[in-house]
DNA sequence: CGAAAATTGACCCGTTTGGGGTATTGATAA
DNA sequence: TTATCAATACCCCAAACGGGTCAATTTTCG
């Protein structure tokens, strides 16, 4: 048996899952709220094994409430489910803590694979944010910088220092300089950490 | 009609895959390579939807081989199939452009379905993996940091000076450098990248 | 071949940073 | 209640860094 709650501010969508998922065999709700406070003051009492959390609430933002119910009871299995795809939503909630993303779209037979599928240690989303999730990790190769100037970006990502960058590629310090000198008028930046904060944000290295 | 070509170097395993994917309406498979450098000969002629991938190749490894082949063909989806549950083979697939990633374990059904998936812009990934995937977003609470020091790790992070972290903070620059030095200790390193490259790295931030 | 880009090297100068001390106040924990 | 820690602030000094300018050689590509 899998304890859901439900936090979700439209009421129709609230009692509609509820009875969704308490009319199925090994599912059962027994709480759902329609805001997050009411969620984050009530978790620990009656702490389920899966939660469905919209994003777009009144007051707290979904955001806020998965942070805090996260902090208060680690081992939740958090889905969001909501109409926003958008990618900002998408991050800020993996980010947060959730371990699932359903746009609103899904279908009842797939949200409840889906809270089987988080219970048993996956992370379902819907397909298009699956790519999206993916797409994040991929290396991007910034033509502008050329080779040598990405053997030196690499190395300011270790955060070795002119001399040791020198010594590592068999080349003068000063030349590392020339070549730092690049780097930053291309990628627009105007010191070594916001080279390596910009690196690592883009992916680049 | 999905089109799939497969690089894997067990001959049965190769054989029993094209079979599995030529008996079954809607796929076909006329393409298969038994390691990377003949894929990577043969891919821009006889281009595929999708591209079934082993990791643990002989010669090229099957890294290697998705960065070149998304490199001459970056429309191509790509389902790494491989034994290894390992991190970094994960992480570095995904890096490399792999949109997929399967354990051997997968059905038959399971793949096929893969398969469509992916081809309809999906990411499809075994349960396991697709929690690591998106676990690795969850932000890392560092509680050795005090609430003042991630204020100032945030700043740092976009790359403001000691001047204009004390501005925005309204405290003077003596005390920004107070903070980052508790920052450096903590965190064990000497440096604004570093301390920059160590909170992206480690999503502390 | 010839132009453009990449790679290498150098000097100057001012700013920023990192590491070392020292000290006060307020909050919090043992 | 004493002790510890967070947050505030200052000083000194050497090393590292960022920006400016100039120049030679090699590679690459049209």
């Amino acid at each position: 048996m899998i304890t859901v709650s439900i936090v979700e501010d439209d009421e129709d969508i609230r009692q509609s899952l509820a009875i969704l998922i308490n009319g199925t065999n090994g599912f059962v709700c027994s709480h759902h709220y329609g805001e997050c406070a009411s969620a984050i003051a009530d978790i620990e009492r009656h702490t389920p094994d899966v939660l469905l959390m919209d994003i777009g609430l009144p007051g707290m933002s979904g955001i806020e409430g998965i942070k805090i119910i996260k902090l208060r009871v680690p081992n939740i299995d958090i889905i969001v489910l909501t109409a926003h795809e958008n990618d900002n939503y998408v991050f800020e909630s993996l980010c947060a803590g959730a371990c699932g993303y359903l746009i609103k779209d899904t279908t009842p037979a797939r949200l409840l694979e889906a809270i089987k599928e988080i219970h048993g240690g996956g992370a379902p989303m819907s397909t298009q944010i699956a790519r999206m999730v993916v797409s994040s990790f991929k290396r991007k190769t910034d033509s502008t910088l050329s080779p040598r100037e990405m053997d030196v970006l690499n190395h300011l990502c270790v955060s070795h220092s002119y001399k040791m960058i020198a010594e590592k590629l068999f080349i003068s310090e000063e030349t590392v300089r020339r070549h730092i000198k690049s780097i930053y008028r291309k990628l627009e930046v105007h010191s070594k950490s916001e080279a390596v904060a910009k690196a690592l944000r883009d992916r680049l290295v």
